[in-house]
RNA sequence: GGACCGUUAGCUCAGUUGGCUAGAGCGCUCGCCUCACACGCGAGAGGUCACUGGUUCAAGUCCAGUACGGUCCA
């Protein structure tokens, strides 16, 4: 069934003395959303729709010109699929789940989360938010979780007003009916709910072991969240010492983990140390015996070839602890402190007294403490070697990541499983991949896995683990029975609701609860955003028309969180992959070709963008970045842009300008179009709009915009002067045909354009047709095909391309001679081949038109020349 | 260290299964108030297609390698 609009009749025409882009964002925008032309219809069948897994931005930042550019990629998508006849649904979401807004509203209200505290339901926001040095006065105030979860949805609620007026100004064919915010009450329960049957099907776990930590956020993290930073180190060389008394030589970065050394390892192949695989040796200050042993991944090109490990001063070092069945001799906390009690097996007078010196201090000075016992002891062999290496931090941290041991949750994502890792591998395989290569970092990713995915967040500002555990006799809790909510109650927030069956006066005593204060990791909900925008388990009827959905548009550098995360919780929920298409778009760069950034100050404010240049322009812009391809910023394609739309706005003046003031609709009637030139520009239209729909189909938005702006401008310098005069003062019926076919043009002219340039297109269409452009079919090769030969009779298509010709040999010698183009010609004769010829002469009278002259001789030649003579200047 | 992407006119980029004298826009130069548009129109200059080999009748396009830039992962 056609959109109402799609079926609209055209209005008397009126066609502005002198049209301009003037406020026209806001006075369509304001008529978009009174008509829903955006709504999306969903009475209509899963075949039908094309549904779009919209990437939800941090709210608790701003947008920036990268959101610009990357959303104006997936709506000029939305467009057309909306006009080639699929029911678009095109919602919104808002993350403001996670630490950034956490962040935020903790220095804003000058709040504090404490989990352990009860809801306050009375609880108003701090009237002094947003006065800092009134805060300070004061000092935090501690509350619960559900009251802090409150504060954001106060100060997000801004934002999210901000971002939605921005996304409107830049034309987003978004149904702003459907949206969702990740830390909402549905984002919550799906999430919940998702976790509890992945922990029924046992794909969630908790377990206690050695995780990355990050000291200043006091929250573990996961794999995906690690990024690598080059930072100064330096080798120390240590002496550990044999029984027969010769020293076993190692470098590390690390000294200050000595004391936290359980063995040495080298390669299983390195000769140098295979004799000592096996033995035990001392290490330096403290005196612990710890074995040596072999490992294929140690390095024997690195250091010494022989390392101590530790636990743990890095991810290797779990590896071979869990690989080799190594004891544990942890001495760094969660604050990053050394802890105050010396690990198992430091017992020497020397080594407690060394210890003693550590105890309580940083991983940095406890590390200078460390170099000075080893000098002190001779331990220390020659002088630390400065290096530069990669360390691992957590991507919002800021001090390097440690690793501790604590019990955490987690979902499988087949880092410890093959099937699964195979499995997921092979969902990458039922999406196409736009461009195709991304795929590869997919995979890639996935291959590289060396871990589940650690989902528990020691943070507050999230959706809670949907959990309690008994307490024992002693008050302490059994975390092998967590008690779990009914599906029904979801979402619950255990540290304010009462474990099911208990009463809220036995939290936290013997024999009663407690419940889990973490919060899920944000990507635990936004890999859920299919299942959240399309009704998971909450409509049905919505559900079986949108879901597995159809595009997945997002940038490319979080294709390892949310995308992959995503394929594993569509694996694990529906069995399917979530989307038939991903497309990855790139990154803006600044003119020095530098990924844009706060910090450089060279971020340019989105909707100033948009006041300079108007919102066609810098969708235009937008659009030229092809799929995946880093684009620089570049004002002057805006320029261009604005150009184009203005552009739009005359030609259309012009083709319009004929019988506009008859009182009647515009027709657009093919059997009036007659004339060879006419139908041989209708039947180059013809293959552009294969082009362009063959672009489109292939998620190539910006080769569709360039083959149309191309043509446009072509249309615009060529077809329209030769045909002017004709559609001027021509006889009725030549005149009739260039009007007709120039409507015919321009209807299908502002179709293709209006995926890019919603605005101009729109205004455009209201002066002459009835109903949304964006609600129109798009346009077809064959209505133009059939249009061009009406009565079956064909033009040849070249036809237009030598008329063009013709004409610029005549234009270049006025230019030439410094005339102008309206100098009248006296005699002209142009020579071309035999063929060319026989395609000019049904045309010629067009081209003697366009070129002021009074007649045209024709002269068989090699190749296209003119000799021109023009009427004598005036001075 | 591994993988992926890129390298075409001063700048930004097209160039689809190998087949033109390698294109566009911007910028530059020179002209032009031509009844849709001076926010315009016409014309011109400007390139050893990063480099080295190879396949082929034919390579910007395919293959191998090198250099440089970028990204992701170790």
């Amino acid at each position: 069934m056609d959109h109402p609009d799609a079926t609209a009749a055209a209005p008397v025409p009126t066609i502005p003395e002198r049209p301009d882009l003037e406020g026209i964002e806001e006075r369509w925008d304001a008529v978009w959303e009174e008509r829903g032309t955006y709504r999306f219809d969903r009475t209509r069948e899963r075949s039908e729709v094309f549904s779009i897994d919209t990437p939800p931005p941090t709210v608790s930042g701003s947008l920036h010109v990268g959101h610009v550019f990357s959303y104006t990629h997936t709506d000029t998508i939305a467009r057309y699929q909306r006009m080639a006849g699929r029911e678009v649904f095109y919602p919104m979401g808002w993350d403001d789940n996670g630490l950034p807004t956490e962040r935020r509203v903790q220095n804003y209200f000058g709040v504090r989360c404490e989990p352990s505290l009860p809801y306050d339901p009375d609880f108003a926001a701090p009237d002094d938010a947003g006065d800092s040095t009134a805060i300070k006065k004061r000092g935090e105030i501690d509350i619960s979780r559900r009251n802090f979860i409150d504060l954001c949805h106060v100060l997000t609620a801004e934002d999210e007003r901000a971002f939605e007026t921005l996304f409107r100004r830049l034309g987003l064919s978004v149904d702003w009916t459907q949206h969702y915010a990740t830390i909402d009450e549905r984002c919550q329960r799906a999430s919940q709910r998702a976790f509890l049957r992945n922990l029924a099907r046992g794909e969630a776990y908790q377990i206690e072991a050695p995780s990355l930590w990050d000291v200043t956020h006091r929250t573990a993290v996961a794999q995906a969240e690690l990024e690598d930073r080059e930072r100064p180190g330096a080798y120390h060389t240590l002496a550990f010492h044999r029984s027969d008394g010769d020293d076993v030589l190692i470098a590390t970065t690390r000294p200050e983990l000595v004391a936290a050394c359980v063995a040495l390892v080298a390669h299983p192949d390195d000769e140098r140390y295979q004799p000592l695989f096996g033995s035990m040796v001392t290490t330096p200050a403290f005196g612990v015996e710890v074995p040596v042993r072999a490992h294929e991944l140690a390095d024997p090109e690195k250091g010494t070839g022989i390392a101590m490990i530790c636990t743990f001063g890095d991810t290797t070092d779990v590896t071979w602890w869990r690989e080799l069945g190594l004891d544990v001799r942890a001495i760094i906390n969660r604050a990053g402190r050394i802890n105050p009690e010396p690990p198992p097996g430091v017992d020497s007078e020397a080594g407690l007294a060394a210890y003693a010196r550590l105890a309580g201090k940083t991983v940095f000075s406890a590390q200078a403490e460390m170099v000075e016992i080893l000098r002190e002891t001779r331990e220390l062999v020659g002088e630390p070697e400065a290096i530069t290496h990669p360390v691992k931090f957590f991507e919002k941290g800021d001090k390097p990541l440690e690793i501790v041991t604590s019990r955490q949750w987690y979902i499988r994502n087949g880092g410890r499983d093959a099937d699964l890792r195979a499995a997921l591998i092979a969902r990458g395989d039922q999406m196409a991949w736009h461009p195709p290569y991304m795929q590869t970092r997919y995979t890639n990713w996935i291959d590289g896995l060396n871990g589940d995915w650690l989902i528990s967040r020691q943070r507050f500002f999230g959706v809670p683990l949907p959990l309690w555990y008994p307490l024992d006799d002693d008050g302490e809790p059994i975390h092998d029975t967590p008690i779990v909510p009914a599906e029904a109650d979801l979402p619950v927030d255990p540290s304010s609701d009462p474990a099911p069956g208990y009463n809220e006066s036995q939290r936290g005593r013997p024999g009663g609860f407690v419940g889990d204060t973490d919060v899920m990791d944000t990507w635990a909900t936004s890999s859920l955003s299919p299942q959240i925008a399309c009704g998971w388990e909450e409509d049905d009827d919505l559900f079986t028309r949108t879901y597995p959905m159809d595009l997945r548009p997002q940038a490319h550098d979080i294709i390892r969180t949310w995308l992959f995360s995503t394929a594993v919780r569509s694996h694990f929920e529906a069995d399917t992959a979530p989307w038939g298409h991903c497309a990855l778009s790139g990154w803006i760069l600044d003119p020095d070709r530098k990924k844009m950034s706060k910090s450089k100050g060279n971020v340019v404010t989105p909707l100033d963008l948009l006041d300079q240049h108007g919102s066609d322009a810098v969708r235009y812009w937008a659009a030229n970045g092809r799929p995946g391809t880093d684009t620089a910023f570049d004002d002057g394609q805006m320029k261009i842009g604005r150009r184009l739309a203005i552009k739009v706005m005359n030609a259309s003046r012009f083709a319009l300008g004929f019988g506009a003031d008859s009182g009647t609709p515009l027709a657009v009637d093919s059997e009036a179009i007659t004339e060879p030139l006419d139908r041989a520009m209708l039947l180059s239209l013809a293959d552009l709009v294969d082009e362009a729909t063959r672009a489109f189909d292939g998620f190539d938005y910006a080769r569709a915009l360039e083959r149309t702006e191309a043509w446009f401008w072509t249309f615009t310098d060529d077809h329209v002067e030769l045909v002017k005069s004709r559609a001027y003062e021509g006889n009725e019926a030549g005149a009739e045909s260039a009007r007709h076919a120039l409507r015919l043009a321009l209807s299908t002219l502002l179709r293709l354009f209006a995926p890019f340039l919603p605005f101009v297109t729109e205004e455009v269409w209201s002066w002459w047709r009835g109903g949304s452009v964006h609600r129109q079919a798009w346009p077809t090769a064959d209505e133009l095909r059939d249009a061009a030969a009406a009565d079956g009779e064909h033009v040849n298509p070249t036809t237009a391309a030598v008329a063009a010709a013709a004409l610029a040999e005549i234009r270049r010698h006025k230019t030439t001679e410094k005339r102008s183009l309206a100098t009248p010609v006296t005699a002209c004769t142009l020579t071309d081949s035999a063929e060319r010829l026989a395609l000019l002469r049904p045309v010629l009278d067009d081209v003697a038109a366009a070129a002021r002259a009074t007649g045209i001789d024709l002269v068989e030649g090699d190749a296209l020349s003119a000799q021109v003579t023009l009427e004598p200047a005036t001075s």
